[in-house]
DNA sequence: GTCTATAGTGCGATAGAC
DNA sequence: GTCTATCGCACTATAGAC
């Protein structure tokens, strides 16, 4: 063992989650998080540009493995089936993790605006990148843009019922259904 | 005349969009700003809660009158048609503006992550507005979701072209043939 | 790891409009 | 008298500079 506890990162996530969950957002300092990790302030800001990045650690994998996926998607895929593999990895990934922490995640997020705002800022990163790699397989615009901001509400809405936990169904099927259902949309007009 | 000079908020917004479109939004402080516009910081943070804020004031308008918009579409339109009625009262509203003007608040905000941020937030609350208002109309779901952040994807890449000023047409002009793009999309699948 | 600028809040005081 | 807009000051916490 080093001369620190390992992983302080993951214990500032954990810190943050909680307090955020117990007291609420704006009533938790960067301080008392970083007290709770066992680390400096300063560490905290040096893991985190800013108190609510430390909620959406890791979504630069997440965004990642989107993009892998609909990049190998089979060749002669419709811009729509190719978005889908990606959302299947992306969804394989989230359901690795546990549901309750998930759905806390969730509830907190949807508490603050400022929370919110910065999910629909990620989510508007992850599109853009689709929307490359769309582009990268030939699709046109402004298909590209539309598939992969499609596929974000998808990923958005599949979440959202996946974490209310109303829904005992996994992340993976709840977001299949929601593809469908956006199928018949654009089938019906 | 009163004891102090009349509409400080319209003077700070002025002295906003300048100073930010000069130095850069992070370059800029509300003392700055407050001064330039003849008051105070205190005065400026009454008007706006944060220092995005002060570049969306009367957003509040426009996302009423894209509801009435689409509330007041005439009845047996579908729902993207009823969003196609909200956008072009939109339009109208933003076509008053100077151009020139929507222009330079564009560039700051395109400039800034955290005000790109905000934007999205935006647009989000109208989309909300806008599925509530279909809903009302009888339009169910995700149909009424889907034509709402539909409509979204109009509104921003309309605003976007009309700004970037390589396009000359008017922006009601360009938002309805980014709403054709969208149905030809929608009918090939 | 320390120091500092600045965002943003709370609250009482002030001066005019009604 | 009440209501509203502003000031002015003290204060905390974030975030970045050094």
């Amino acid at each position: 063992m080093g001369r620190w506890e390992p992983d302080s990162r993951g214990r500032l996530q954990e810190a943050a989650l909680a307090l955020y969950s117990e007291r609420g957002f704006d009533q938790t300092t960067a301080a008392e998080i970083a007290a709770r990790a066992g680390v400096t302030e300063r560490t905290f800001f040096r893991h985190f540009a800013d108190k609510r990045e430390v909620l959406f650690g890791g979504s630069e994998v997440l965004q990642e493995r989107i993009v892998t996926g609909v990049a190998e998607a089979p060749s002669g895929r419709t811009a729509l089936e190719a978005v889908a593999c990606g959302l299947d990895a992306g969804a394989a990934l989230l359901g690795e993790g546990r549901r309750d922490l998930s759905a806390q995640r969730y509830a907190v997020i949807a508490a603050n605006p400022e929370l919110r705002e910065r999910e629909l800022a990620k989510l508007a990163t992850y599109a853009a990148a689709v929307a490359a790699t769309l582009r990268q397989r030939g699709v046109g615009e402004p298909q590209a843009t539309l598939a992969a901001e499609a596929a974000m509400w998808v990923l958005r809405v599949g979440v959202e019922r996946w974490a209310s936990s109303d829904d005992e169904r996994s992340l993976s099927t709840i977001m299949k259904d929601s593809m469908s259902e956006l199928r018949a949309l654009t089938a019906s007009g």
